[in-house]
DNA sequence: TATTTCAATAGATAATTCCTATGGTATGCT
DNA sequence: AGCATACCATAGGAATTATCTATTGAAATA
């Protein structure tokens, strides 16, 4: 039977594509690399890697196999994960992505908590939009994901955290912003701002304001929430902001937000991890650890 | 990391309940076997077997991991199977499961073929019910099973081979023997023998007979179709038969076939295998066997 | 108490993996 | 051309690891 470090010593080359770089990378010498490959070569009777002079690739053979070596690396460490969480459960690496539309608002009402209840995690933390969040996800890159729910969303378990209101945001002077409680039907006409696309928070943004008779400025994206915000400021258009990201100190440079009447437009955050992932425990206690700290955040913010 | 060796050293164990059975079945030596379980637990730090006197058997743990062992195991059997596959696609073995009312009347129409279209193939027959059969489709003890399609199968790739009719069978001495073509009508009030529960025929016979009226005598159940042959031929009622059941020379025995008309029950004999199999063109290649075999034997059977 | 059963231990052997040093062959530069 | 470079393969020996046989030890059984 072919040996797991075999298939990682193949892995590592497919993936460098250089046989003393993948050496380095298993930490071992590049002659044990070459003779281990050599030697799993012969024991299937195929040839995986085409050598180059320049570079090394796989053959058509190695392309139709290196998924399933993977697969098989990919399941050990699943064991591997298993049985840290069975003889410390609340403990080890945990990889966390977060969308940027989160992930800085989020963080510092979680870190704290997070470090106090599960004080034997690392946390990795990775900020990236849904789709490539969710990709790393499925591709083990990932432990766990943070994220506003889309229906579109499939074949993972999901945790919802917390329902985040979304809030006008709007220029100083202009009428809006003297509102106390918008409405729908105050949108209709204005020039909505959003984020570039691939945020989702552009897409639930757009469809909110768009049923209000809303249009969009397409001269204009912003590339994050705090350079969004600057142009609201600037007097180009409105926005919507999740709640957590409204900062009363913007007053002064000529931003100002308004709450909607309920039920106000919303998102659902939520925590992703793959179907029978290894570490439920930690799991588990990393989403009560945020409700409990985000049950607190949230009327906070409220009540500003 | 784990090497694949030592899970299956722990696979064996868990099967076997003993550590000397365990290592005979791994051709290796009884205390190789236990230094190597014993260095596994030490490296994750968790004891996975309870050492009894009478028989082991596995910890908490234990039963928490092996699931996971196993499914590293499959995964490392894949990577060969699809390695030979590429070397070679049409050879090695073939687990194959048929469903007791389909095994023995197709398999002589192609085991000819099969073996004159895969002669590098090992073919192993296994014959059971359609559940048990998906079981180890599942758990990769058979690579291929044949059986009448159920709405309710998923996650198995579907390859149909043929449509069979099913035709009435009743004891010669009725009125139904006489007639040419047999209709749904002519089945009211009648008495319907099946097989015993568990065969998907039987479902499949009941829900066409009651659909027209008929009742079940519930006193007799077959085992097998051969058995349900001489039930009707005794006259105690009727049935359905596979078309490929039929046996002409049963006039003889008592026992008298009518075809139903336009359109008849049938039953969708079809190949599944799971998804993404590693070893699809020899998968392929026997379904284009079968179905050239069967487009020849369907056909006549008809003109019968 | 004697016997049986079965996993663990000890010590030796075999197999394997790995390392360093070196060789061979394209590629690229002058 | 000719030299230098990059890089994978080969060789031979060292270290590690898996495995074997023989034996021990501890519980269950008679």
């Amino acid at each position: 039977m072919v040996k797991l470090r075999d298939l990682q010593y193949l892995d590592a080359v497919a993936r460098h594509q250089h046989f003393g770089r993948a050496a380095e990378a298993c930490f071992v010498s590049q002659p044990t690399l070459s003779g281990q490959i050599m030697k799993l070569e012969e024991q299937i009777g195929l040839v995986l890697i085409e050598r180059h002079r320049k570079r090394v690739m796989l053959t058509p053979a190695g392309e139709a196999l290196i998924g399933r070596a993977r697969a098989v690396l990919r399941a050990a460490e699943d064991f591997e994960d298993s049985a840290r969480a069975l003889s410390a459960p609340l403990s080890g690496d945990f990889h966390l992505g977060l969308i940027p539309t989160v992930a800085p608002y989020l963080l510092p009402h979680i870190m704290g908590p997070l470090g106090r209840d599960l004080p034997e995690v690392n946390f990795y933390l990775h900020e990236d939009q849904t789709h490539v969040l969710l990709q790393q996800l499925d591709d083990g890159k990932l432990d766990v994901v943070i994220l506003s729910w889309l229906d579109s969303i499939e074949n993972v378990e999901r945790y919802n955290l917390y329902r985040e209101p979304l809030v006008l945001a709007a220029p100083n002077h202009t009428p809006l912003a003297k509102l106390d409680c918008a409405a729908l039907s105050d949108l209709d006409g204005q020039l909505v701002l959003t984020l570039e696309d691939g945020h989702c928070l552009r897409d639930e943004t757009l469809d909110y304001c768009f049923s209000a008779g809303a249009k969009e400025d397409q001269r204009f994206q912003a590339t994050s929430l705090e350079t969004l915000r600057y142009m609201v400021a600037s007097g180009l258009g409105i926005t919507l902001m999740p709640q957590l990201a409204v900062r009363p100190a913007d007053e002064d440079q000529g931003l100002h937000y308004v709450p909607f009447g309920t039920p106000p437009p919303s998102r659902e955050i939520c925590l992703l991890v793959r179907p029978n992932y290894s570490r439920m425990e930690a799991v588990r206690a990393m989403v009560a650890s945020i409700r409990g700290a985000m049950a607190g955040a949230l009327s906070e913010a409220e009540g500003v």
